[in-house]
DNA sequence: GGTATAATGTTTTTAAAATTAACTAAATTC
DNA sequence: GAATTTAGTTAATTTTAAAAACATTATACC
């Protein structure tokens, strides 16, 4: 049973202390600002308890006392809060179009950031050393907290293989081969973690973002990529091979075209920003939006999905439509992901999330309308407010969950 | 975070002792025979701590000594093994048809059982007096060991509040409204858990089924309902309100036609055996199939799932028809799951399993050319052996899964 | 303003768990 | 039949959180 060669899978003293000095710190990060005597409450541990592992942390400078907060009576708790300045993490995240390297905080907040774009990059062997080149940069930057950084967050579209840190495949030009990422990100010999960016921008929503005390969460990221980062009793689930997830080729039209994945009907091919902006072209050729017609002879360029939005906000009924659709069509994701999960909360995030204001009410009503157990449950549904930032922050935030959950030593 | 009050999520000592005692009691139930060395192997706990464990064990009663096995060299390990008669189980379990109430062991082996159909009962008050007598009948065979019930585990299809002990719904005349089945199982204060038949079944092969040591599994259950129970790192998943896994309502054809959930296409409008039942009978009327024409005169009678397969056996074409496109809706129902939560193993039960031999082959290719990551994982598919027998044996083994768990006392 | 009260947080002692190290037991090998 | 190998136990130790007593710091009320 569950047999991994070299894992303890019986529990023993110090994994009691290793999980509860973990537990402490991840309430204490996601309260933000939190007492002892309250820690006691919530964990069920003892006073006295709480006490020695608040000294232990404090003296690994990862908590500090910051002011009290009041009572009716009695002596005002001192509150604590994470010192997100004890270590530090470099982000690397690559999307479809390029790449950006960063050194961040626990926060974690971004202290330092470049970006590359594949475009000005002529083959995947230029891109890698490009990206050594900015990796350097960044230890440059950080250079008198050398010591403080905990390791190497990355995270990409597409699958991927944390173990041997390698890119499987990638759905622009780096995707000719697998790629080995050691090689390029050797200095300071820092530990790397891999994930796909759906799975990183969970974990952002887990430790700072929107879902910081849910127990079972589905990210259900929507952009140019449909996929989803499952959170189970607080713990995200990746699958027994760090393949699941993948909502966005699961089929929704058994009888549709074929998807390049070999299924057919993919979610993916209705709802993703590609397949809008697909509509929202051939509505410009045929005229049937004055607006995203105008957009493409102005600019003589592609319509992108905020001219779809700009065209929503300033009334043009073609792109209300096509974002009403895209609605539906991300509706009937949610349902489908609540029948399986049954979720406390949905998060909805990626490109399609800066829609918001005209997706909610179309998503909102799919799931009323068709949702199973409509009449027992009511997952709270809402979106990312986090924009781009959430693929570096994401890629960030492996590195702070593995730390936390007591695998990265130093506590 | 999590904050369930009542519920210490901090570790302590007590917690360890727990932890480690459920730990060796579900090794040796999974592995059947088993040594104090290859414990201490597997769970990394020390062989004095393995000794002390065991001793406890064996002191209620739970383990036993039966005899030994060879090494090469030295001492021969003892071998060890779950007494399944030291405690028992009633089991209920509810069908679209009728239920049943058993008396089992740890096993969980049936030892008594009494079938009841709805077809014979008025109305639902009148079939829950019936389930009080049944209930009183088993107990009364069970005289002798009455101090060693750990408690009464109840499984049905459709939504469930375990909590309350009530059936939410039910797809057959009790119906009605919400039952709260605990006034007629009072007799002795037996502690009652309920699951959705699925995950009660899906129990039954974690505990003594086909996927003992499977730390990620989907049971994916397709009969007149299409289900499927989750396991997560080795422990069943319920959702935040117990009402995931309800892949028959996810929508596999979004233009489709409105299933009675409200949903559009959803996957058991094509998979499931009354879907299947209806071409048949359409086929039998129709002249398309000349067995079942035949089967439909001489029995006077609607045609059954296992008529379709009689027909498929004796190699009447329509029948074979019927279950490889069966099998090819199964097969979209297994890739979707298997995308989204990439598992180690999928058992595919409930009545099609009986089809197995017709099933197999279309559901593996059609994995084989829709699976996302077909390159990169290989979930193992079986069907589950187990037939009818399932579902009394999954109500027991929702009462020996809380027991091993150590949420049930005793030991 | 002083005393009772209430709440937070700490120190000291204790109990309980698994570990370590040393040991016993039972088999094979030569 | 002595050396070797493997399984299992005993006794002492370490380490953890709990329990009990205590210290600190605020409010309330006369």
């Amino acid at each position: 049973m569950h047999k991994i060669s070299g894992v303890r899978i019986g529990d023993n003293l110090t994994d009691v202390k290793v999980k509860n000095r973990s537990l402490v710190l991840s309430l204490v990060k996601k309260r933000g600002l939190i007492s002892r005597i309250e820690l006691a409450r919530i964990t069920g541990l003892t006073q006295p308890t709480i006490t020695n592992i608040v000294n232990e942390l404090m003296a690994s400078n990862l908590l500090q006392e910051v002011g009290t907060s009041d009572t009716k009576a009695g002596r005002k708790p001192i509150l604590l809060a994470v010192n997100d300045r004890a270590f530090y993490t470099i982000a690397i995240s690559f999307t479809r179009h390029g790449f950006s390297v960063a050194l961040t905080d626990l926060g974690p907040n971004i202290l330092y950031r470049r970006d590359s774009s594949y475009s000005v990059l002529e083959n995947t062997e230029i891109a890698l050393l490009e990206l050594q080149k900015e990796f350097i940069h960044v230890l440059e930057f950080a250079t008198s907290s050398l010591r403080l950084i905990l390791g190497i967050g990355v995270c990409a579209p597409g699958p991927l293989d944390s173990d041997s840190c390698t890119i499987l495949a990638h759905p622009t030009f780096l995707a000719n081969k697998s790629l080995d990422l050691r090689p390029y990100l050797q200095e300071y010999d820092l530990p790397i973690f891999m994930m796909n960016q759906a799975d990183a921008a969970c974990l952002h929503e887990i430790w700072r973002g929107e879902a910081k005390e849910v127990r079972n969460l589905i990210y259900f990221m929507v952009g140019e990529e449909v996929g989803a980062g499952i959170v189970i009793d607080g713990i995200i689930y990746q699958g027994q091979d760090r393949k699941a997830g993948e909502v966005g080729h699961t089929s929704v039209n058994l009888f549709g075209p074929r998807c390049v994945c070999g299924n057919h009907g993919c979610l993916e091919m209705y709802c993703n920003t590609r397949a809008v902006l697909d509509r929202a072209r051939e509505g410009a050729w045929l005229g049937k939006s004055a607006y995203l017609k105008d957009v493409a002879r102005r600019r003589e360029t592609v319509i992108t999905f905020l001219d779809v939005i700009e065209g929503a906000k300033v009334g043009d009924q073609f792109c209300l439509g096509l974002l009403h659709q895209m609605g539906q069509y991300i509706g009937v994701g949610v349902v489908n992901l609540v029948n399986l999960y049954d979720p406390e909360q949905v998060v909805i995030g990626g490109e399609c999330a800066l829609a918001q204001e005209f997706l909610q009410e179309p998503v909102q009503n799919v799931v009323s309308e068709s949702l199973l157990y409509r009449e027992y449950i009511r997952p709270q549904i809402s979106f990312s407010p986090w924009g781009d930032e959430v693929a570096i922050l994401g890629a960030a935030s492996i590195v702070l969950d593995r730390f936390i959950a007591g695998q990265l030593g130093r506590f």
